[in-house]
RNA sequence: GUUCCUAUAGUCUAGUGGCUAAGGACACUUGGCUUUCUACCAAGUUACUGGGGUUCGAAUCCCCAUAGGAACACCA
């Protein structure tokens, strides 16, 4: 049987990490197996889904680049046949009507609490007779779950999983208003659609063995099931809006390129040997469901920026320039009449952990900076740099043919006439010229800043070391 | 409370009974390279939760404890 996977989020907020890994592993399975991977709207709660988060969801999947096959395919849009298959199961009496009130519900789950038991069902309305049926009033259907019994299941991420079927009860499969029940959509949506392995989070494990004795009541194979554990933030503990719960377009916006994203995931919580580094066609070949790890594994930023910086040294210019633009965008930085960008990411692509550093540090070579780098100022831009700044300025001037050998040379000549070393004519003059304490090489730097903007930096510097010392 | 899941360094992980005085990566420390900051290279620190078994031999199997987590809705 061909593989088919699904990511089936309920649309009730974005896509989050925890999400994005869960839907990587489906998609990574698919692809690796020569399946299909189906993108499923669980929006079955009509008080909690929206067309919003529907839109989120996407557009998160759609930034990662996890193209669905089929879909989105919305439950909301299978009642007809959630119908027909609990009309179904009614007549085979797998299934039977409900009539016990809320307040009866509640109240036997409070003395089943008080009494330390797990709450659950008692099954008054399991055995009615026909004559005690009468279905023009309010009611519920539930599942007849076995008594007897228990459930056990190989999770290919768990491993053997026994559940005894007294621990569970007659679940409900439709609400008063004849809506059904998710853990019955899910059975026969997998059905339906044929879905070869389930992988979701492992806070299902315990709805798995109601949903196998649905399959079972319904006459069809369980699929495989796939529980993975969750992410924990970077301190350790659970995942909240506080710390990093975020939107996976959280990501994009903080400087992060898609397959650096990617890559993290793929690696948390599953591994091949020692591989760090998976480009996504490597993901695609290498991915076995059955190297997934059993215990839950925390978030770790600074790993994610390691594989960034990574992504973004190893990206072609070409492939990196959509992302890079996006972020120039946001931040208003105008390429049209500066230096070739191409020549300038080269350089700086080992210096930024993400495209917001990327482009902070580009920034200087394409607009006028605010005001010099607070501590490489107060260590550069001392008065003793002062005769290295008018001298090389005038030097500056004097060449005409603004190019690295000529301006290294005048770097060069300065500090010789000067008899100092390179360290005090470089570094004043990095500061000066880009208003930082870092920089590519110096004939590099002053080559894309240019020389009319050089000189006027390099006045400008002067200008704060005597408003320093007038201060002083 | 009941049931279920989990447990290798600060973090992600390798390890599926002997090949391991536990390997890789991030982070950290030190050194090299470097006119700066990176990157890069080299070296180093740090771990099998505890206790019982099984076995000639256990990080690896079993049990108990401990600690985390999840589920127990007319939510998904």
């Amino acid at each position: 049987m061909s593989v088919k996977t699904r990511f089936a989020p309920s649309p009730t907020g974005y896509l989050h990490v925890g999400g994005a890994r869960t839907a990587l592993y489906s998609w990574l399975h698919a692809r690796a197996n020569d399946g299909e991977f189906v993108l499923r709207i669980e929006d079955t709660d009509l008080e909690r889904s929206t067309p919003e988060a529907v839109q989120a969801i996407m557009d998160g999947m759609k930034w990662l680049a996890l193209e669905w096959d089929e879909g989105p395919i919305y439950q909301t849009h299978r009642f007809d046949r959630y119908k027909e298959v609990i009309q179904q199961l009614t007549g085979e009496q797998k299934a039977y009507p409900c009539f016990c009130s809320r307040e009866r519900l509640d109240e036997l789950r409070e003395n089943q609490m008080n009494n330390k038991e797990k709450p659950r069902y008692d099954g008054k309305c399991r055995d009615l007779t026909a004559e005690q049926i009468d279905l023009s009033k309010d009611h519920v259907v539930r599942f007849k779950n076995p008594k007897e019994g228990v459930v056990t299941f190989k999770d290919v991420v768990k491993g053997e999983i026994t559940i005894a079927n007294k621990e569970l009860d007659d679940l409900i499969i439709a609400r008063t208003d004849g809506s059904p029940t998710y853990n019955f959509t899910v059975v026969v949506d997998d059905m339906d659609m044929g879905i070869t392995q389930v992988i979701r989070g492992d806070d299902h494990i315990n709805n798995t063995p109601r949903q196998i004795n649905i399959f079972d009541a319904l006459g069809y194979a369980a699929p495989e099931f796939g529980h993975v554990p969750m992410i924990l933030g970077d301190d350790g503990k659970k995942l909240s809006k506080r710390h990093g719960a975020v939107s996976v377009m959280q990501y994009r916006d903080d400087g992060y390129l898609p397959e650096a994203v990617l890559n993290y995931l793929v690696r948390l919580g599953w591994s091949h040997g020692d591989q760090e580094v998976f480009s996504i066609a490597e993901m695609k070949s290498l991915f076995d469901i059955n190297n997934i790890n059993k215990a839950p594994s925390a978030f770790n930023t600074d790993k994610l920026k390691w594989l960034n910086q990574q992504y973004i040294k190893s990206t072609p210019i070409e492939k990196l320039m959509p992302h890079l633009q996006w972020h120039l965008d946001q931040q208003g930085v105008e390429l049209s009449d500066g230096p070739e960008i191409a020549d300038l990411v080269v350089e700086f692509s080992e210096r930024a952990q993400t495209l917001n550093e990327l482009v902070t540090v580009l920034k200087p070579y394409y607009q006028e900076f605010e005001a010099f780098d607070p501590k490489a100022a107060k260590k550069h831009l001392r008065p003793v740099a002062r005769p290295v700044l008018e001298l090389i300025k005038s030097k500056f001037a004097a060449v005409n043919d603004w190019q690295p050998e000529s301006i290294q040379a005048a770097v060069d000549q300065t500090a010789a006439e000067l008899d100092v070393g390179m360290g005090k004519v470089g570094m004043p003059l990095r500061v000066a010229a880009t208003g930082a304490g870092m920089s590519p090489a110096i004939d590099l730097t002053l080559l894309w800043v240019g020389k009319e903007r050089a000189i006027a930096r390099i006045e400008k510097a002067l200008d704060f070391i005597s408003l320093r010392e007038s201060q002083a």
